[in-house]
This record gives C-alpha cells, structure tokens and sequence, in this order.
DNA sequence: TTATAAATTTGTAATGATTACAAACTACAA
DNA sequence: TTGTAGTTTGTAATCATTACAAATTTATAA
C-alpha cells in the first residue's frame, strides 16, 4: 500500500511533508527523535522545517498513526509501528528495542486492561536496563 | 522509622535536604514534578536550591529509593513509593493515578520479565487518558 | 579540638528540546 | 481564476534540565 493510502486511513491528508515523515517511520524502525528524522529528510527536501516534523507527528500520534515514547527523560521518540508491543532501552547506548507478544506474552493482555471508570487510551510498557552488547563491552573492560 | 534511617538503608548520607525531599515524597502521593518540590520545601528551608532538588532526586533514583516516572513529556515526576505499582496520567487535568497490583494483577508479573540476555533494571507500566472525574466533566459541557 | 581534605550545596549561566507565532505558501472548491 | 481554509516555514520565546565554580558543610586525621 503507498504511504499516501496508509495515512489516509488514519483521516490524515497525504501531504508531501507527511508523506516524507510517515515513510520514513515505516523504514526506520529505530524509535527516532525530531531531531533524527530532521537531520536525514532535510537532505532531500531542504525546505522541510522543524516545525513541520514536530506539527506532523503530533498529528499521527493524535490520530493513532504512530506513537510517541517517553521511555527517557532526553527527548521524545516516535514509532511508525502501532502494532502491540513494548520497548527495552538501554541505559548505555540509547538504542531502543522492540519487545513483540511472541517474547513476551504479556504484551496480549495489556490492550485489555481496565482501571475504574477511567477511559484508557493508551498503554505503554517501557523497560530500561543494559542491552546484551553493551554487558559484553563492559567484561570485555573487566578483563583487559 | 525516621527518615533518616530510612535512606540510610539505601546507602544515602541523611543530609538535611535530602531527608527534607524525601520527606516530601513519602508524605505526597502526588507524583511531584521538582517544581513542585522546589516551591513547597523552599518555604521551609529558604536556602534549598533547585539544583540540590535535581542532584537529590538523582541519587534517589540511582539508589532505588525513588521511582523517576517518564509518563509525560513536559517533565520528569518522581515517587517515593517503590513497591510494584503502574500509573494512570489524565491527559486533561494532568493528575497521576497509582495503580495497585491488587487493582491489576498483571502487575505482579512485570517484576519477574525477561528480554533475551539483556539485562533490565526498570519496568514501568505506563497507561494514559481521560480520568473518571474529567469525563463527568466533560459530560456536564455537552448536556448544558 | 584543629587543620585539612572530601563531599555537598548553591546560584548563575548555558544548553537544548519544544512551542508560539506570524508571514508565506499550497490545496481545493466555487 | 480567485478566495479561503489549511499548512508550512523560520525565528523567537519558553522552560526544564544541566554545567560549573564558588561557598559551605561534613568527614577525617593529627
């Protein structure tokens, strides 16, 4: 499906500006800032604004095209993958990692949760820890 | 048991002002921001500084006796409250909601999760949107 | 105690992500 | 073609957070 279909779906009208942001979630799956979508599309469409980036992915989360973590207190990072699942993110590296409900089935269960009478919109389960490459560059410090 | 001793356990020296803040935390269920923190303990101690509420909070955090809660991203809120537990935000009035295992048991099971060989530190489960007060709110609007 | 070193706090300045805003531009319908 | 609503853009402002060095407090050892 083009990407101008898929945001439309969404009730997001395919501009040129968006079009460029939601193809680029859809190829990155690196849960990236503003500031790393900027740095890449502004080198094919210079006039792209910062601004804009920020407008139009305030626009997808609003409408369920993407997400937006708060997994760190640095900045904000988007995710073109709106399907079930969590994240890990290491304290050493940065990366963010993707948890999907086969590796962790308790993933299923949290579009189903309730709490009272309150309306839940959404569900976020973030981990933070030390990601498996970055414990081995620490032993291999150890050992020297 | 004192406040004292109580970060003592957790390895902290019980200087004043970090017994002051936690203090704080332990009488306020509120999730504060370090603004908030910062404009109550001020009253009472006039030289604390918001930088020594960053530092302090810090150490908390490093030291397992607080939680930094990223649920939103204007800014970072803490709680002094450690055991197993997930938080509701309203997106309205901003207030944050402690989520009980009692309430939710799938909390229960979040403190024995595994990710492949990584190593995780931090599990927090995050839930957002509109509070059973501010959609009775809301209902009064639309009736009127 | 007293002197000295180490740790901590404080206030200010700097940083950097995010937002506000108004002017310029674009899409689209009449 | 023209008008209007919607969108983008660049700049300036905001505001949470951090860096930093001086001042202060606490710990240590003589």
């Amino acid at each position: 499906m083009r990407v101008e279909d898929y945001i439309l779906k969404f009730g997001i009208k395919p501009l040129v500006q968006r079009v460029a942001v939601m193809k680029y979630l859809l190829t990155h799956k690196t849960h990236p800032t503003v500031e790393e979508i900027y740095e890449s599309l502004h080198k094919e469409i210079s006039t792209l604004s910062k601004t804009t980036i920020y407008n139009t992915l305030k626009l997808f989360v609003e409408n369920g095209a993407a997400l937006q973590l708060n997994i760190e207190d640095k900045c904000v990072h988007f995710d073109g993958d709106i399907s079930a699942h969590a994240h890990f993110m290491c304290q050493h590296c940065g990366m963010i990692y993707d948890i999907f409900p086969s590796k962790m089935p308790i993933i299923n269960e949290l579009s189903t949760l309730e709490f009272g009478s309150h309306n839940i919109q959404n569900v976020q389960l973030n981990l933070t820890g030390v990601c498996e490459k970055c414990m081995k560059k620490q032993k291999n410090k150890e050992t020297k």
